[in-house]
RNA sequence: GCGGCUGUAGCUCAGUUGGUAGUAGCGCCAGAUUGUGGUUCUGGAUGUCGUGGGUUCAAAUCCCACCAGCCGCCCCA
Protein backbone atom coordinates (compact mmCIF):
# COMPACT_ATOMS: atom_id res chain seq x y z
CA UNK A 1 0.00 0.00 0.00
CA UNK A 2 1.65 3.31 -0.72
CA UNK A 3 1.17 5.96 1.54
CA UNK A 4 1.81 9.58 2.23
CA UNK A 5 5.77 10.00 2.75
CA UNK A 6 7.20 10.59 6.27
CA UNK A 7 6.41 14.12 7.26
CA UNK A 8 3.65 15.24 4.77
CA UNK A 9 -0.08 14.83 4.93
CA UNK A 10 -3.50 15.23 3.58
CA UNK A 11 -5.47 18.00 4.59
CA UNK A 12 -9.13 16.35 4.38
CA UNK A 13 -12.53 17.83 5.10
CA UNK A 14 -13.27 19.10 7.53
CA UNK A 15 -10.14 19.98 8.22
CA UNK A 16 -9.66 21.66 4.95
CA UNK A 17 -12.67 24.10 5.37
CA UNK A 18 -10.56 25.49 8.41
CA UNK A 19 -7.85 25.93 6.42
CA UNK A 20 -10.08 27.65 3.75
CA UNK A 21 -11.05 30.36 6.67
CA UNK A 22 -7.71 31.01 8.05
CA UNK A 23 -6.80 32.06 4.26
CA UNK A 24 -9.85 34.03 3.89
CA UNK A 25 -8.85 36.12 7.23
CA UNK A 26 -5.83 36.13 5.92
CA UNK A 27 -6.47 37.68 2.90
CA UNK A 28 -8.71 39.64 4.28
CA UNK A 29 -6.25 41.66 6.98
CA UNK A 30 -3.62 41.81 3.85
CA UNK A 31 -6.16 43.49 1.70
CA UNK A 32 -6.97 45.87 4.23
CA UNK A 33 -3.13 46.76 4.96
CA UNK A 34 -3.06 46.53 0.77
CA UNK A 35 -0.94 44.20 0.47
CA UNK A 36 -1.01 41.92 -3.19
CA UNK A 37 -0.18 38.10 -3.45
CA UNK A 38 3.00 37.16 -5.12
CA UNK A 39 3.55 33.45 -6.20
CA UNK A 40 7.03 32.33 -6.83
CA UNK A 41 8.39 28.76 -7.72
CA UNK A 42 8.81 26.01 -5.25
CA UNK A 43 11.76 24.75 -6.71
CA UNK A 44 14.51 27.57 -6.78
CA UNK A 45 17.85 27.43 -7.34
CA UNK A 46 20.19 26.24 -4.22
CA UNK A 47 21.93 29.15 -4.05
CA UNK A 48 20.07 31.21 -3.17
CA UNK A 49 19.26 29.98 -0.04
CA UNK A 50 22.44 29.62 0.69
CA UNK A 51 23.42 32.85 0.17
CA UNK A 52 20.01 34.53 1.43
CA UNK A 53 18.91 32.11 4.26
CA UNK A 54 23.25 31.64 5.42
CA UNK A 55 25.19 28.62 5.02
CA UNK A 56 25.90 28.45 8.89
CA UNK A 57 22.10 28.01 9.41
CA UNK A 58 20.87 24.40 10.07
CA UNK A 59 18.27 24.93 7.41
CA UNK A 60 20.55 24.86 4.72
CA UNK A 61 23.08 23.20 6.71
CA UNK A 62 21.01 19.58 7.07
CA UNK A 63 18.02 20.63 6.39
CA UNK A 64 16.92 21.50 2.71
CA UNK A 65 15.97 19.00 -0.13
CA UNK A 66 18.74 19.45 -2.38
CA UNK A 67 19.26 17.36 -5.47
CA UNK A 68 20.96 17.70 -8.90
CA UNK A 69 18.99 18.18 -11.84
CA UNK A 70 19.24 16.20 -15.54
CA UNK A 71 21.30 19.25 -16.77
CA UNK A 72 24.11 19.41 -13.06
CA UNK A 73 22.47 22.49 -11.89
CA UNK A 74 21.54 22.07 -8.34
CA UNK A 75 17.90 22.87 -7.13
CA UNK A 76 16.18 22.63 -3.39
CA UNK A 77 12.38 22.85 -3.04
CA UNK A 78 12.13 26.41 -0.57
CA UNK A 79 12.87 26.00 3.06
CA UNK A 80 11.12 29.44 3.40
CA UNK A 81 9.77 32.36 1.19
CA UNK A 82 11.84 34.98 2.03
CA UNK A 83 14.81 34.51 0.20
CA UNK A 84 12.18 34.13 -3.35
CA UNK A 85 10.18 37.14 -2.59
CA UNK A 86 13.20 39.36 -2.39
CA UNK A 87 15.01 37.23 -5.86
CA UNK A 88 11.82 38.19 -7.71
CA UNK A 89 11.98 42.13 -6.47
CA UNK A 90 14.67 41.97 -8.02
CA UNK A 91 14.75 39.85 -11.10
CA UNK A 92 11.75 41.89 -11.67
CA UNK A 93 13.12 45.31 -10.94
CA UNK A 94 10.38 46.18 -8.72
CA UNK A 95 11.96 49.22 -6.89
CA UNK A 96 10.77 50.83 -10.12
CA UNK A 97 7.49 50.57 -9.38
CA UNK A 98 6.50 53.74 -6.78
CA UNK A 99 5.88 53.46 -2.96
CA UNK A 100 6.63 50.77 -0.27
CA UNK A 101 6.11 47.10 -2.15
CA UNK A 102 3.72 44.90 -0.05
CA UNK A 103 3.59 41.65 -1.06
CA UNK A 104 2.08 38.48 0.86
CA UNK A 105 2.08 35.01 -0.25
CA UNK A 106 0.85 31.17 0.64
CA UNK A 107 2.20 27.91 0.07
CA UNK A 108 4.37 24.54 1.09
CA UNK A 109 7.82 24.64 2.41
CA UNK A 110 9.93 22.00 2.73
CA UNK A 111 12.40 21.17 5.30
CA UNK A 112 14.07 17.90 6.37
CA UNK A 113 13.68 17.41 10.35
CA UNK A 114 12.27 15.23 12.23
CA UNK A 115 8.63 15.12 11.90
CA UNK A 116 6.55 15.53 15.42
CA UNK A 117 3.03 17.25 16.04
CA UNK A 118 3.23 20.72 14.44
CA UNK A 119 6.39 19.86 12.37
CA UNK A 120 6.17 18.09 9.02
CA UNK A 121 8.67 17.80 5.89
CA UNK A 122 6.37 19.97 3.99
CA UNK A 123 4.65 22.44 5.93
CA UNK A 124 2.67 25.36 5.09
CA UNK A 125 3.41 29.55 5.50
CA UNK A 126 1.27 32.27 5.23
CA UNK A 127 3.66 35.67 5.15
CA UNK A 128 4.02 38.77 4.16
CA UNK A 129 6.85 41.65 3.43
CA UNK A 130 6.94 45.18 3.47
CA UNK A 131 10.01 46.12 1.17
CA UNK A 132 11.79 49.37 0.52
CA UNK A 133 11.46 51.27 3.80
CA UNK A 134 13.29 51.44 6.79
CA UNK A 135 10.68 53.48 8.93
CA UNK A 136 9.89 51.58 12.29
CA UNK A 137 6.73 52.52 11.69
CA UNK A 138 6.86 49.81 9.03
CA UNK A 139 8.01 47.45 11.77
CA UNK A 140 4.90 48.46 13.53
CA UNK A 141 2.25 48.05 10.83
CA UNK A 142 3.46 44.39 10.19
CA UNK A 143 3.67 43.24 13.59
CA UNK A 144 -0.18 44.80 13.73
CA UNK A 145 -1.07 43.05 10.82
CA UNK A 146 0.02 39.91 11.94
CA UNK A 147 -2.01 40.79 15.42
CA UNK A 148 -5.30 41.37 13.01
CA UNK A 149 -5.26 38.06 11.29
CA UNK A 150 -4.84 35.82 14.82
CA UNK A 151 -7.45 38.25 16.23
CA UNK A 152 -9.54 37.54 13.02
CA UNK A 153 -9.23 33.48 13.22
CA UNK A 154 -10.28 33.93 17.39
CA UNK A 155 -6.57 32.99 18.54
CA UNK A 156 -6.63 34.35 22.23
CA UNK A 157 -3.59 33.89 24.72
CA UNK A 158 -1.11 34.39 22.69
CA UNK A 159 2.27 36.27 23.69
CA UNK A 160 4.04 38.23 21.36
CA UNK A 161 7.96 38.41 22.12
CA UNK A 162 10.13 41.39 20.90
CA UNK A 163 14.04 42.09 20.38
CA UNK A 164 16.72 43.56 18.41
CA UNK A 165 19.53 41.71 17.07
CA UNK A 166 21.19 45.11 15.69
CA UNK A 167 22.80 45.36 12.75
CA UNK A 168 26.30 44.66 11.09
CA UNK A 169 27.94 47.69 13.05
CA UNK A 170 27.24 46.11 16.45
CA UNK A 171 26.39 42.83 16.49
CA UNK A 172 30.06 41.70 15.79
CA UNK A 173 30.91 44.06 18.76
CA UNK A 174 28.26 42.11 21.10
CA UNK A 175 29.27 38.58 19.83
CA UNK A 176 32.84 39.03 20.60
CA UNK A 177 32.14 40.69 24.09
CA UNK A 178 29.67 37.80 24.85
CA UNK A 179 32.18 35.10 23.58
CA UNK A 180 34.86 36.67 25.98
CA UNK A 181 32.29 36.28 28.86
CA UNK A 182 31.64 32.94 27.79
CA UNK A 183 35.21 31.75 28.31
CA UNK A 184 35.11 31.72 31.68
CA UNK A 185 31.33 30.62 32.47
CA UNK A 186 30.58 28.57 29.76
CA UNK A 187 32.66 25.16 31.77
CA UNK A 188 29.66 25.25 34.29
CA UNK A 189 26.78 25.35 31.76
CA UNK A 190 25.56 22.23 29.96
CA UNK A 191 27.07 20.54 27.28
CA UNK A 192 25.37 22.04 24.83
CA UNK A 193 25.73 25.34 25.93
CA UNK A 194 29.85 24.61 25.88
CA UNK A 195 29.39 23.24 22.73
CA UNK A 196 27.56 26.51 21.30
CA UNK A 197 30.34 28.82 23.09
CA UNK A 198 32.77 28.19 20.20
CA UNK A 199 30.24 27.34 17.26
CA UNK A 200 27.63 30.03 17.94
CA UNK A 201 27.42 31.72 20.92
CA UNK A 202 24.31 32.98 20.43
CA UNK A 203 22.46 30.34 20.75
CA UNK A 204 23.35 30.10 24.29
CA UNK A 205 21.39 32.84 24.74
CA UNK A 206 18.32 30.56 24.02
CA UNK A 207 18.86 27.74 26.22
CA UNK A 208 16.04 26.42 28.10
CA UNK A 209 18.18 24.00 30.78
CA UNK A 210 16.85 25.46 33.98
CA UNK A 211 19.86 25.25 35.52
CA UNK A 212 21.51 27.33 32.72
CA UNK A 213 19.05 30.12 33.82
CA UNK A 214 21.06 32.00 36.15
CA UNK A 215 24.19 32.03 34.03
CA UNK A 216 22.48 33.45 31.14
CA UNK A 217 20.79 36.03 33.14
CA UNK A 218 24.60 37.79 33.74
CA UNK A 219 25.69 37.52 30.37
CA UNK A 220 25.77 40.33 28.21
CA UNK A 221 22.33 41.61 26.64
CA UNK A 222 22.50 43.18 22.58
CA UNK A 223 19.94 45.32 23.93
CA UNK A 224 22.81 47.00 26.28
CA UNK A 225 25.33 46.92 23.10
CA UNK A 226 23.16 48.20 20.06
CA UNK A 227 24.40 50.88 18.31
CA UNK A 228 22.49 54.29 18.26
CA UNK A 229 20.46 53.80 15.03
CA UNK A 230 19.63 50.67 15.87
CA UNK A 231 18.83 51.93 19.81
CA UNK A 232 16.54 54.60 18.38
CA UNK A 233 14.79 52.11 15.52
CA UNK A 234 13.92 49.98 18.51
CA UNK A 235 12.83 52.42 20.81
CA UNK A 236 10.58 53.72 17.71
CA UNK A 237 9.00 50.98 17.35
CA UNK A 238 8.06 50.12 21.14
CA UNK A 239 6.22 53.05 21.31
CA UNK A 240 4.67 52.51 17.92
CA UNK A 241 3.34 48.98 19.29
CA UNK A 242 2.34 51.02 22.63
CA UNK A 243 0.69 53.65 21.16
CA UNK A 244 -2.10 50.71 19.62
CA UNK A 245 -2.14 48.44 22.93
CA UNK A 246 -0.61 45.70 21.23
CA UNK A 247 0.97 43.75 23.92
CA UNK A 248 4.51 42.85 23.76
CA UNK A 249 7.54 41.31 25.89
CA UNK A 250 10.78 42.66 25.28
CA UNK A 251 13.16 39.36 24.69
CA UNK A 252 16.72 40.09 24.63
CA UNK A 253 17.66 36.31 24.54
CA UNK A 254 14.97 35.91 20.94
CA UNK A 255 17.37 34.50 18.61
CA UNK A 256 16.19 33.98 15.20
CA UNK A 257 17.95 30.90 12.99
CA UNK A 258 17.88 32.77 9.68
CA UNK A 259 21.39 34.61 9.18
CA UNK A 260 19.42 37.54 7.59
CA UNK A 261 17.94 39.23 10.34
CA UNK A 262 18.65 42.54 11.64
CA UNK A 263 17.24 44.87 13.84
CA UNK A 264 13.83 44.19 14.79
CA UNK A 265 12.64 40.43 15.39
CA UNK A 266 9.48 39.17 17.20
CA UNK A 267 7.95 35.82 17.50
CA UNK A 268 4.46 34.68 19.01
CA UNK A 269 3.92 31.63 20.93
CA UNK A 270 0.75 29.94 22.11
CA UNK A 271 1.09 27.00 24.71
CA UNK A 272 -1.39 24.81 23.14
CA UNK A 273 1.20 23.53 21.05
CA UNK A 274 3.55 22.06 22.79
CA UNK A 275 7.33 22.17 22.66
CA UNK A 276 6.59 23.54 18.71
CA UNK A 277 4.95 26.15 20.47
CA UNK A 278 6.09 29.37 18.16
CA UNK A 279 3.13 29.93 15.36
CA UNK A 280 5.16 32.72 13.73
CA UNK A 281 8.03 34.40 13.34
CA UNK A 282 9.53 37.83 11.61
CA UNK A 283 11.79 40.17 11.59
CA UNK A 284 13.46 43.23 9.58
CA UNK A 285 16.37 41.92 7.11
CA UNK A 286 18.03 44.84 5.52
CA UNK A 287 20.91 43.31 4.13
CA UNK A 288 19.40 40.61 2.41
CA UNK A 289 19.13 41.99 -0.64
CA UNK A 290 23.01 42.74 -1.16
CA UNK A 291 23.83 39.41 -0.35
CA UNK A 292 21.69 37.93 -2.98
CA UNK A 293 23.85 40.42 -5.17
CA UNK A 294 21.23 43.60 -5.46
CA UNK A 295 23.28 46.80 -6.30
CA UNK A 296 19.60 48.30 -5.16
CA UNK A 297 19.89 48.25 -1.23
CA UNK A 298 16.32 47.03 -0.57
CA UNK A 299 15.45 47.00 3.53
CA UNK A 300 13.20 44.89 4.11
CA UNK A 301 10.25 42.84 7.47
CA UNK A 302 8.11 40.54 6.92
CA UNK A 303 6.80 37.42 9.34
CA UNK A 304 5.69 34.19 8.23
CA UNK A 305 2.97 32.19 10.08
CA UNK A 306 2.85 28.77 10.38
CA UNK A 307 -0.20 27.77 9.20
CA UNK A 308 -0.44 24.23 10.24
CA UNK A 309 0.20 25.23 13.67
CA UNK A 310 -2.05 27.91 13.64
CA UNK A 311 -4.97 25.51 12.03
CA UNK A 312 -4.08 22.90 14.55
CA UNK A 313 -4.90 25.79 17.45
CA UNK A 314 -8.08 26.93 15.65
CA UNK A 315 -9.19 23.56 15.31
CA UNK A 316 -8.80 22.75 19.02
CA UNK A 317 -10.43 26.13 20.47
CA UNK A 318 -13.17 26.07 18.01
CA UNK A 319 -14.27 22.49 17.26
CA UNK A 320 -17.87 22.14 17.22
CA UNK A 321 -18.07 24.87 14.66
CA UNK A 322 -20.53 24.68 12.11
CA UNK A 323 -19.35 24.19 8.75
CA UNK A 324 -20.85 25.97 5.62
CA UNK A 325 -23.40 23.95 5.50
CA UNK A 326 -26.12 22.00 2.53
CA UNK A 327 -28.83 24.51 2.00
CA UNK A 328 -31.34 22.40 -0.04
CA UNK A 329 -31.17 18.27 -0.56
CA UNK A 330 -32.97 17.65 -3.45
CA UNK A 331 -35.01 13.83 -3.54
CA UNK A 332 -36.30 13.53 -6.63
CA UNK A 333 -38.83 10.20 -7.26
CA UNK A 334 -37.86 8.96 -10.09
CA UNK A 335 -36.44 9.12 -13.96
CA UNK A 336 -38.39 12.11 -14.82
CA UNK A 337 -38.96 13.44 -11.43
CA UNK A 338 -34.44 13.62 -11.57
CA UNK A 339 -33.89 15.05 -14.77
CA UNK A 340 -36.73 18.09 -13.22
CA UNK A 341 -34.82 18.32 -10.11
CA UNK A 342 -31.27 18.51 -11.83
CA UNK A 343 -32.78 21.99 -14.20
CA UNK A 344 -34.59 22.77 -10.89
CA UNK A 345 -31.22 22.72 -8.89
CA UNK A 346 -29.49 24.94 -11.78
CA UNK A 347 -31.80 27.55 -11.74
CA UNK A 348 -30.78 27.48 -7.68
CA UNK A 349 -27.46 27.06 -7.59
CA UNK A 350 -27.10 30.33 -9.77
CA UNK A 351 -28.23 32.23 -7.09
CA UNK A 352 -25.49 31.04 -4.44
CA UNK A 353 -27.21 28.15 -3.05
CA UNK A 354 -25.43 24.89 -2.21
CA UNK A 355 -27.65 22.34 -3.35
CA UNK A 356 -27.67 18.79 -3.27
CA UNK A 357 -29.33 16.38 -5.45
CA UNK A 358 -30.25 12.35 -4.56
CA UNK A 359 -29.13 10.61 -7.82
CA UNK A 360 -30.11 7.71 -6.62
CA UNK A 361 -32.16 5.43 -3.77
CA UNK A 362 -35.41 5.24 -2.25
CA UNK A 363 -37.34 8.65 -0.31
CA UNK A 364 -36.19 6.95 2.71
CA UNK A 365 -32.70 6.96 1.96
CA UNK A 366 -32.79 9.99 0.48
CA UNK A 367 -34.50 11.87 3.73
CA UNK A 368 -31.45 9.83 5.79
CA UNK A 369 -29.07 11.60 3.44
CA UNK A 370 -30.43 14.58 3.47
CA UNK A 371 -30.25 14.81 7.57
CA UNK A 372 -26.44 13.01 7.72
CA UNK A 373 -25.30 15.59 5.81
CA UNK A 374 -27.12 18.44 7.50
CA UNK A 375 -29.13 20.33 5.47
CA UNK A 376 -31.53 22.92 6.22
CA UNK A 377 -34.45 22.37 4.18
CA UNK A 378 -35.45 18.63 1.92
CA UNK A 379 -37.26 19.16 -1.12
CA UNK A 380 -39.39 16.05 -2.71
CA UNK A 381 -40.39 15.70 -6.31
CA UNK A 382 -42.14 13.25 -7.61
CA UNK A 383 -44.48 12.79 -10.11
CA UNK A 384 -47.42 14.41 -8.16
CA UNK A 385 -45.36 17.58 -7.46
CA UNK A 386 -44.45 17.52 -11.05
CA UNK A 387 -47.80 17.32 -12.41
CA UNK A 388 -49.44 19.37 -9.86
CA UNK A 389 -46.62 22.26 -10.49
CA UNK A 390 -45.83 22.34 -6.48
CA UNK A 391 -43.42 20.51 -3.86
CA UNK A 392 -42.84 19.26 -1.01
CA UNK A 393 -40.58 21.72 1.21
CA UNK A 394 -39.73 20.11 4.33
CA UNK A 395 -37.64 21.94 7.45
CA UNK A 396 -35.22 19.37 8.54
CA UNK A 397 -34.59 21.43 12.15
CA UNK A 398 -38.71 21.38 13.01
CA UNK A 399 -39.68 18.69 10.60
CA UNK A 400 -42.32 20.71 8.77
CA UNK A 401 -43.36 20.19 5.97
CA UNK A 402 -45.27 22.19 3.13
CA UNK A 403 -46.11 23.01 0.24
CA UNK A 404 -44.55 25.48 -2.21
CA UNK A 405 -44.82 26.52 -5.95
CA UNK A 406 -42.02 26.59 -8.30
CA UNK A 407 -42.26 30.49 -7.81
CA UNK A 408 -42.64 30.72 -4.28
CA UNK A 409 -39.72 28.06 -3.78
CA UNK A 410 -36.73 30.44 -5.95
CA UNK A 411 -38.70 33.54 -4.12
CA UNK A 412 -37.55 31.82 -0.97
CA UNK A 413 -34.34 30.63 -2.27
CA UNK A 414 -33.53 32.08 -5.67
CA UNK A 415 -33.76 35.85 -5.26
CA UNK A 416 -32.78 36.33 -1.64
CA UNK A 417 -31.72 33.77 1.11
CA UNK A 418 -33.80 33.61 3.68
CA UNK A 419 -32.71 30.87 5.52
C1' G B 1 20.53 13.72 13.44
C1' C B 2 19.92 11.62 18.93
C1' G B 3 16.80 9.33 23.01
C1' G B 4 11.94 7.26 24.70
C1' C B 5 6.86 5.40 23.90
C1' U B 6 3.25 3.43 20.51
C1' G B 7 1.26 0.64 15.99
C1' U B 8 -5.35 -4.82 16.03
C1' A B 9 -11.87 -2.80 11.44
C1' G B 10 -13.03 3.92 8.53
C1' C B 11 -12.44 5.91 14.03
C1' U B 12 -11.80 4.76 19.52
C1' C B 13 -10.12 0.40 21.53
C1' A B 14 -10.53 -5.20 23.99
C1' G B 15 -7.63 -9.49 23.12
C1' U B 16 -5.73 -13.64 29.75
C1' U B 17 0.28 -17.92 30.88
C1' G B 18 1.82 -17.90 22.89
C1' G B 19 -3.55 -22.10 20.96
C1' U B 20 -8.48 -20.39 14.61
C1' A B 21 -9.12 -12.19 15.49
C1' G B 22 -13.86 -9.06 18.77
C1' U B 23 -22.14 -10.51 20.65
C1' A B 24 -17.22 -4.11 21.93
C1' G B 25 -18.67 1.25 21.08
C1' C B 26 -19.11 4.97 17.15
C1' G B 27 -19.40 5.12 11.85
C1' C B 28 -20.90 2.70 7.06
C1' C B 29 -24.66 -0.45 4.23
C1' A B 30 -29.49 -2.93 4.32
C1' G B 31 -34.29 -4.22 6.44
C1' A B 32 -38.49 -3.37 9.98
C1' U B 33 -41.55 1.36 7.21
C1' U B 34 -43.13 0.00 -1.65
C1' G B 35 -43.48 8.74 -0.99
C1' U B 36 -40.52 11.06 4.41
C1' G B 37 -34.78 11.92 8.25
C1' G B 38 -33.37 12.50 13.54
C1' U B 39 -35.30 7.75 18.26
C1' U B 40 -35.63 2.38 18.44
C1' C B 41 -34.98 -2.74 16.84
C1' U B 42 -32.82 -6.50 13.44
C1' G B 43 -29.21 -8.03 10.04
C1' G B 44 -24.63 -7.21 7.05
C1' A B 45 -19.79 -5.66 5.12
C1' U B 46 -14.77 -4.20 6.10
C1' G B 47 -8.59 -6.71 9.03
C1' U B 48 -2.11 -9.30 4.90
C1' C B 49 -3.13 -7.75 13.78
C1' G B 50 2.38 -1.42 10.55
C1' U B 51 6.21 -4.34 7.11
C1' G B 52 9.90 -8.18 6.74
C1' G B 53 12.65 -11.85 9.08
C1' G B 54 13.52 -15.22 13.43
C1' U B 55 12.12 -18.64 17.72
C1' U B 56 8.06 -22.40 18.17
C1' C B 57 4.05 -28.03 16.70
C1' A B 58 1.58 -23.12 17.00
C1' A B 59 2.93 -15.80 17.17
C1' A B 60 -1.51 -10.06 17.33
C1' U B 61 1.20 -11.98 21.76
C1' C B 62 8.32 -13.56 22.44
C1' C B 63 13.13 -11.73 19.71
C1' C B 64 15.57 -8.71 15.71
C1' A B 65 15.44 -5.23 11.79
C1' C B 66 12.83 -1.72 9.10
C1' C B 67 8.64 1.75 8.41
C1' A B 68 5.22 5.24 10.42
C1' G B 69 3.12 8.25 14.35
C1' C B 70 3.59 10.63 19.09
C1' C B 71 6.79 12.75 23.18
C1' G B 72 11.55 14.91 24.52
C1' C B 73 16.34 16.95 22.46
C1' C B 74 18.09 19.80 18.43
C1' C B 75 15.98 23.44 15.39
C1' C B 76 12.18 26.31 13.69
C1' A B 77 6.91 27.98 11.32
Amino acid sequence: MIRAVKGTRDILPPSSGVWNRVESVARAVFQAYNYQEIRTPILEETALFSRGVGEETDIVGKEMYTFEDRDKSSLTLRPEATASVMRAYIEHRLDQIPGQKKLYYMGPMFRRERPQKGRYRQFFQIGAEALGSTSPAADAEVIEMVVEILKGVGIENSQLLLNSVGCPACRPVFIERLRETLKDVAPTMCADCQRRAGTNALRVLDCKVPADQAVIETLPSILDHLCEPCRTHFDTVRSYLSERKILFEIRPRLVRGLDYYTRTTFEIVHGALGSQNSILGGGRYDGLAESLGSKVPTPGIGFSIGEDRLVMIVEESQKGADAAGLDLFIAPMGEAALRHSMLLAHGLRKSGLCVEVAFEGKLKRAMELANKLGAKFALIVGDDEIASGNYALKDMATGEQKTVSRVELFERFGYARII
